[in-house]
DNA sequence: ATTTGAATTGCAAACGATTGAAATAAATAA
DNA sequence: TTATTTATTTCAATCGTTTGCAATTCAAAT
C-alpha cells in the first residue's frame, strides 16, 4: 500500500518537529499563529489525514462498536442495523459485524473476534441455540459494555433494548379473540428465548381475560418459514382445527396463511392470522399481514444510543443495568 | 476500560525482555522449550491476546474490509452481505459496514471514513445518485484495492462482481412473449446505473428476437414499491393496457400486481408478471413472482473472494481490473 | 585454559501520534 | 547589562508488538 502522508512528513518539510506539527493542527495555544498556519496549509496540501491507527494504539480506544446478530437476512434485524448504523455514523463510530448464523458456537467465536478487534462496545442478539452466556460474561470481565437488544438474557448484568412482547402479543391475541376467534392456535420462538417466553405469556393472559382456557396442544414450536407451514397443514386437516392463529413472525404467519389457501380455506373468513414483526413481507402478503408493530429501527437506534451513554459514562462503579422497553403496535390488516 | 495483558506483563513475570516472549510465543527455533512452554503457560493462564491495534500499527494492515452499501433493508443487499461476511469470516478477516442510503453526499463521506478507518481494502455498490466517480478513484489513489459489485462502473480502473443483467432480462422477456405476452411493459432502474441500462437491453433483444416492436412509451422508470404501483396503475388504466410486465426487482413487480388486483385484473391469467431478485417475497406473494434470481450470496462470496486475492498479491505493477459476471437463471412461478 | 561455535536472550528502533517537561529564543523589567 | 518573564519549540517517553543485530551463556573442541 501507497504510504501515507504522515506528521513527519510535514514536520521534515518544514524543519519543524513533530511535536509542534501535531499541536498546529489542533490549534494549541502554545504554537505561533505563522507556523500554525504554514502547518496547516501544508498538511491540507499534502492530504494528511491523521491515522487512526495509531491513535487507536495510543488512546486505547477504536472508536468502533461490534455487532453480533443472528442473520442479517431477516428484516427485523436489518432494520436494526439501519438504526445502528444511523447512530453510529451520527456520533462518528463505525459498525463491524458479525453474524452468528444461529449458531451458539460461532456465536463464540465472534466474541472472541471483538474481542481481537477491541471494538469500544458490543451490540449482541444472540442466536437461537445459545443458553449459556459465558461468553458474554467474558466481554463484561474485559469491562467492554455489552447491550443486549431483542434477544435478551437477565442472567448477566447488561443493559438491555427489547420490544414490548408481552403487550404485542396480548394484543395481537385480544384483537383475534375480539374478531370471533375461539380456538386460538400460537406458533411460538423456542422458550430459552425471552421473546418466546413473553410472547407465549401474552397470549396466554389475552385468553385468560376473556375466559378462554388455554390449551398446551394449541402451542407449537415454529418460528421459520418451513416448520411453520409444515405445523399449519397438520393441525388444519385435524377436525377442530383453531379459527385464528398468532405466530412469533411475520414469516411464520405467511407460511399458515400459504398453508390454509392450499387447503381450501379463506383468510380471514375460515381463519384469522397475525404475525409479528411488521416486515415489509407482511404489508404484501396477499391478504395483507395484521401483524404487531416491532419498530426495528428505533430498536436499534436506542440499543445504539444506550451503548454510546456507556462509552462516555468513564465512572464504572455502581454499575446498574437498564433495561429499555419499545412499545409495540398492533397494525390491523386484512388477514383478520 | 480494564488494561489488557500485554507481552511485557509476561516479561516481567518471568524475568524475560518482551522480544524473547514474543518471540516464544510464535514459535521462533531460537527460543529455548523450556522458555517457550513457560510463556505459553503464564500467557494462557493470563488470558493474554495479542494487541490487534498494535499489530496493526506495525503491520500497517488492519484485516478489516470496509463494505459501502446503498440499503441493508434490502433483501438483495443483505444476502451479499451474507456472503461477503461468510468469506470474511473464513480469512479472518472483519467487515465494516457503512451505508449510503441511496444518498452520494453520504456516500462520499463513507469514503472518508474507510480511508480514516484504514481498512484494507473495500467493497462497493455504489447509490443510485452517484454518476461521479471521483471518491472512489481516491480510494485507489491511496491505493486501497476497490472491487465493485452489482452497482459497477467501467470509468474505474477497478475489480466488479456483477449478475448476468443481460441474459436474465433476456430469459425474463423470452419467457413472458413464449407465455403468449405482446405488449410488454419494462419498468426500469435509473440509468445512470448498469444494471438499468443492462436489462432494458435484455428487454430489448428479446423483444427484437421475436420482433416484437420496441415502443418508448412502455419503459418507465419504477424501481420502488411505491413507484411502481403508481406507474402501474396509470398505465394499466389505458386503453391498450400492456398484457405483460417485466420489472426491475421484485418490489416493482410486486407491486404491479397489487396494483392488477386493485384494478380487477387477474395475474397471470389477464396479465404477467416476472421480476428480478429472487427475494424472499418473491416466494410469498400471491400468486408466487416468476422472477430472475441474482444470486446474492454467490455475488457477495465473489466479490469478497476478489478482494481477497488483491490483498494478497503485493505485485501492483501491471494492473488489469477484472470483471465476473455471476450467471442468472429463471425461476418460474405461478405470476406468469 | 583458551578458542570456537552454537544456542539463547536482550537491546533498540520502528510503526504514527500525543504530551509533560525541558530547552531555547525573544521580549521585558530591573 | 543582567535578570526575569513569556512565548515557542523540541526532547523523550508512551501505547504494544516485532525484528535485525548485538550480547551473553554454555558446552564442546583444542
Amino acid at each position: 500500500m501507497k504510504r501515507q502522508i504522515t506528521i513527519k512528513d510535514i514536520a521534515i518539510k518544514l524543519g519543524l518537529s513533530t511535536s509542534t506539527v501535531s499541536r498546529a493542527l489542533k490549534d494549541h495555544p502554545d504554537i505561533s499563529p505563522k507556523t500554525r498556519t504554514a502547518v496547516k496549509e501544508l498538511a491540507g496540501l499534502l492530504g494528511y489525514r491523521p491515522n487512526r491507527i495509531a491513535l487507536n494504539l495510543r488512546n486505547n480506544s477504536t472508536r468502533t462498536i461490534g455487532l453480533i446478530i443472528p442473520e442479517i437476512e431477516h428484516y427485523f434485524f436489518s432494520a436494526i442495523i439501519n438504526g445502528i448504523e444511523e447512530i453510529a455514523y451520527k456520533n462518528d463510530y463505525s459498525v463491524m459485524v458479525f453474524q452468528s448464523n444461529e449458531s451458539y458456537k460461532r456465536e463464540v467465536i465472534n466474541t472472541q473476534a471483538v474481542l481481537t478487534n477491541r471494538v469500544d462496545g458490543v451490540l449482541v442478539s444472540f442466536s437461537k441455540e445459545t443458553s449459556d452466556f459465558s461468553h458474554f460474561q467474558k466481554l463484561i470481565d474485559n469491562e467492554i459494555p455489552v447491550v443486549f437488544f431483542d434477544r435478551t438474557t437477565e442472567e448477566l448484568p447488561a443493559d438491555q433494548v427489547v420490544a414490548d412482547d408481552y403487550q404485542g402479543a396480548f394484543m395481537a391475541v385480544n384483537h383475534l379473540i375480539e374478531k370471533g376467534c375461539r380456538r386460538i392456535a400460537h406458533f411460538a420462538a423456542p422458550q430459552n428465548l425471552q421473546i418466546g417466553k413473553s410472547r407465549l405469556s401474552g397470549y396466554h393472559d389475552a385468553l385468560l381475560k376473556h375466559n378462554i382456557h388455554f390449551r398446551h396442544d394449541l402451542v407449537h414450536l415454529a418460528d421459520t418459514y418451513d416448520s411453520a407451514k409444515k405445523t399449519a397443514h397438520d393441525i388444519l386437516r385435524r377436525p377442530e382445527a383453531p379459527d385464528g392463529f398468532f405466530a412469533v413472525n411475520d414469516m411464520s404467519a405467511i407460511a399458515i396463511i400459504k398453508a390454509a389457501r392450499e387447503l381450501g380455506k379463506r383468510v380471514p373468513e375460515d381463519i384469522k392470522v397475525v404475525g409479528f414483526e411488521n416486515s415489509k413481507s407482511a404489508a404484501i402478503s396477499e391478504p395483507e399481514l395484521t401483524t404487531v408493530d416491532q419498530f426495528g429501527f428505533d430498536l436499534g437506534r436506542e440499543a445504539c444510543l444506550m451503548l454510546l451513554k456507556r462509552l462516555k459514562s468513564t465512572d464504572e462503579t455502581d454499575f446498574k443495568p437498564v433495561k429499555k422497553v419499545i412499545k409495540t403496535k398492533l397494525v390491523v390488516r386484512s388477514s383478520t
